[in-house]
RNA sequence: GGCGAGAUAGCUCAGCUGGUUAGAGCGCAUGAUUCAUAAUCAUGAGGUCCCCAGUUCAAUCCUGGGUCUCGCUACCA
């Protein structure tokens, strides 16, 4: 797939306006994307690159009725700060722009309708839930009550947050209303749907055997969805935050926000230029799509399948999908605040962009989900950036500072050594531009990286402070050596740390260079007066490291607290003595545990109720392994009528205590109490 | 259990379409050095390339089976 392209479009995954952005979007999605286009921008082609903020949806809207805000005040806030955090961290975004403009509003909109008119959409009539006090369809979310599963009183009809089931509105055990609290009833709605089965041929062919080079995630995913057969998807909603459904009749409908969405690329495009037809609509324009591996299906069926459906759009070339990003060892997690915000990060280390550009692309998670530490951050910044790079920077500029008085010193001869030494700089040049150009942004930064390693090399090797004192001849033409390569690192980490790169042209007052110029050892001229020497980096101390590692933990602490306060369930309702009378509950001992084949949570257990003995299924192999539970005492109900379980008969239920995170602790008598003991 | 992705040095990762002694950075050890932010340079230690079987003259790479990790999904009194 040698193809020719006249100009680039890059889009970045448009960041959803309920929170703002953290390291992981940086590393899976943003930091790529920007060495991408910074690369290509260098290269001197015609490059675009469109991002934006994605505004619509439901949690938006829950999130507004919580904080009793409307959603655009809700989006306005995160609209804001995600762009200057942005722009903080050197983005490069051509436009950053928005999906409640008014320019995505028509062109969302005018993309819907041509669909409609030429009949590329399913109209199909269903029951949804609707709340009568409130006048609204209520989405999934917007239905509380209790969860089939673990009969918590607060779970979502899509989800329930404390056991984790995906669930469907109508499974919930007296449902109501989270608008208005009312019983929602079932009342008849129309909706669109796009026949993704239609267009499997397409994507098959396209994805399947035209773009085997994609990634392995990728392709993996893409294959998967195809081979499980695709089904038609919905791509309007009942609500009143989003584009309306430009039909007759629709009211009170809007767009389904994965729809809107994607074409806010077009509207940013079309925000930035009236020549945007050029960049979508050219088949020699090369559209490359950055996301995380959850929009895998967006960008690589979805939205293909509308761009396709609509006929006049290119389709992405590439579509290079990040794996997660990790921190210390958990996943990152906005609702339990487990995060470094970029717009944090930024207020905490001024000056350190292009620390957190390095660490977060070094360590970014390419083939499999990775993990930021704080320490692997702090080691990275000591050894790498400042020891390797920063310091052979300040070696060649203070050595000619010293030496020169900051004049740039002529070249003489050349020994086989320097030769030697300007060759496999050249060499780099051709690795780095392959990895970049294939996505392979962990390599590239280490063959941009290699500039200053051969550099801290060839010093060492000519020792220049030595032979000053009698050859200083020789000396000119080791320093003019040493500071063409100092420009040349200029060039190389532009990409990946743009602030470094532009410190390094000031301190050599030189303009910026092209790509083309890399590997070159006439970017300097002799007889030029360089600027004043400061440090790139500086090293990060313990203390910094231990702040932010106290502040996780503080913050999540907090989190969880405020949380399990909350999430105290009210007191039952009362029962008699006799009701408790009832329920025969033993002590019991642990004879023997092993898992249930084919399952995740439950464990089979032979018990000795004192009694009898008898078979146990219960689901908290997650918390315990068979080995730790053979020989333990535990509270048993005995008398809880029997249950098929997987094919066996439980006959009875461990005691658990559950905390705030759905995690399962056993309860047991203090000291060993003898088998078939009665709890009352 | 189903689907997808992984498993290579203490850590983080490269290894193109199978081919002689499996690489890099960090960390560690020893030595050199002092222009430089106690930075640098050299050398070295450290690997049953997850396990088993198969295909092949040859397998880290291909095929089959298994184990473990991550994600989605199912089950979860």
């Amino acid at each position: 797939m040698s193809k020719e392209y006249k100009r680039y479009l890059i889009t970045s995954a448009l960041p959803y306006a309920n929170g703002p952005v953290h390291i992981g979007h940086l590393a899976g999605v943003y930091v790529p994307s920007d060495i991408y286009t910074r690369y290509l921008r260098l290269k001197g082609y015609d490059v675009i690159s469109v991002c934006g903020s994605d505004e619509h949806g439901v949690p938006i809207t829950i999130k507004a009725r919580k904080e009793g805000i409307t959603p655009q005040q809700v989006v306005d806030r995160y609209h804001e700060i995600i762009e200057k955090s942005f722009r903080r961290l050197g983005m490069s975004f051509d436009i950053y722009s928005r999906t409640s403009s008014p320019t995505h509003r028509v062109t969302a909109s005018d993309f819907f309708r041509k669909l409609y008119d030429e009949g590329k959409f399913i109209e199909q009539t269903t029951e949804q839930f609707y709340d009568e006090e409130a006048q609204t369809f209520l989405a999934d979310r917007y239905i509380i009550g209790e969860c089939p599963h673990c009969h918590n009183e607060k779970a979502y009809g899509d989800q329930c947050e404390k056991c984790g089931s995906t669930l469907s509105s109508n499974e919930l055990i007296n449902p109501r209303s989270a608008v208005s609290g009312a019983v929602p009833v079932k009342r008849e709605t129309k909706h669109w749907y796009l026949p993704l089965d239609k267009y499997e041929g397409f994507l098959r062919e396209w994805i399947l055997e035209g773009h085997k080079e994609w990634k392995s995630n990728v392709y993996g995913q893409c294959k998967s969805w195809l081979d499980l057969g695709l089904q038609p998807r919905a791509v309007s909603r009942d609500l009143d935050w989003g584009i309306p459904v430009p039909v007759e009749g629709a009211d009170g409908k809007v767009l389904y926000v994965w729809f809107d969405a994607p074409i806010g690329y077009i509207s940013a495009t079309k925000d930035l230029t009236p020549d945007w037809e050029k960049y979508w609509k050219s088949e020699d324009t090369k559209m490359v799509h950055f996301i995380g591996k959850d929009n895998i299906v967006f960008h690589c069926i979805v939205f293909p399948s509308m761009l396709k459906a609509h006929g006049d759009y290119i389709l992405p070339e590439n579509v290079p999908a990040n794996e997660f990003l990790n921190l210390e060892g958990d996943k990152i997690s906005t609702s339990q605040n487990w995060a470094v915000w970029l717009h944090e990060y930024l207020d905490e280390f001024p000056g350190k962009e292009d620390v957190l550009r390095y660490v977060l692309c070094a360590n970014a998670p390419e083939t499999k989900d990775n993990d930021f530490t704080w320490k692997d951050f702090q080691s990275r910044n000591n050894s790498e950036l400042v020891a390797v790079l920063g310091n052979f920077v300040n070696r060649a500029l203070v050595l000619t500072k010293k030496y020169y008085e900051g004049v740039v010193p002529e070249r003489g001869a050349l020994t086989e050594y320097d030769e030697t030494t300007i060759e496999e700089l050249q060499k780099i040049k051709t690795s780095l531009e392959r990895n970049i150009e294939h996505y392979h942004f962990r390599e590239a930064l280490k063959d941009a990286m290699a500039y200053s390693r051969i550099g801290n090399k060839y010093l060492a090797d000519t020792e220049p402070w030595k032979v000053v004192k009698n050859d200083p001849e020789r000396v000119k033409t080791i320093l003019n050596i040493a500071l063409q390569i100092t420009a040349n690192i200029a060039i190389a980490i532009e990409p990946f740390m743009p602030f470094s790169a532009e410190k390094i042209l000031k301190m050599l007052a030189v303009e910026k260079f092209g790509w083309e110029q890399l590997g070159s050892m006439e970017l300097i001229a002799a007889g030029h007066t360089i600027g004043e020497a400061q440090l790139l980096f500086e090293k990060i101390e313990d203390d910094a490291i231990q702040a932010q590692l106290d502040k996780l933990e503080a913050s999540r602490r907090a989190k969880l607290e405020a949380e399990a306060a909350q999430n105290v369930t009210e007191q039952k309702a009362e029962v008699s003595f006799d009701d408790f009378q009832k329920m025969d509950i033993r002590v019991s001992t642990i004879l023997a545990a092993e898992k249930v084949a084919k399952t995740k949570k439950l464990l089979k257990l032979s018990i000795d109720t004192g009694i009898d003995k008898r078979t146990i299924v219960s689901g908290i192999a997650e918390y315990y392994t068979p080995e730790q539970l053979v020989g333990r005492q535990v509270l048993v109900l005995a008398n809880l009528a029997p249950r098929e379980i997987k094919g066996i008969e439980s006959r009875g239920m461990i005691l658990m205590a559950e905390d705030a995170l759905g995690r399962l602790v056993l309860v047991q008598p203090e000291d060993k109490t003898m088998a078939g003991a009665m709890i009352g």
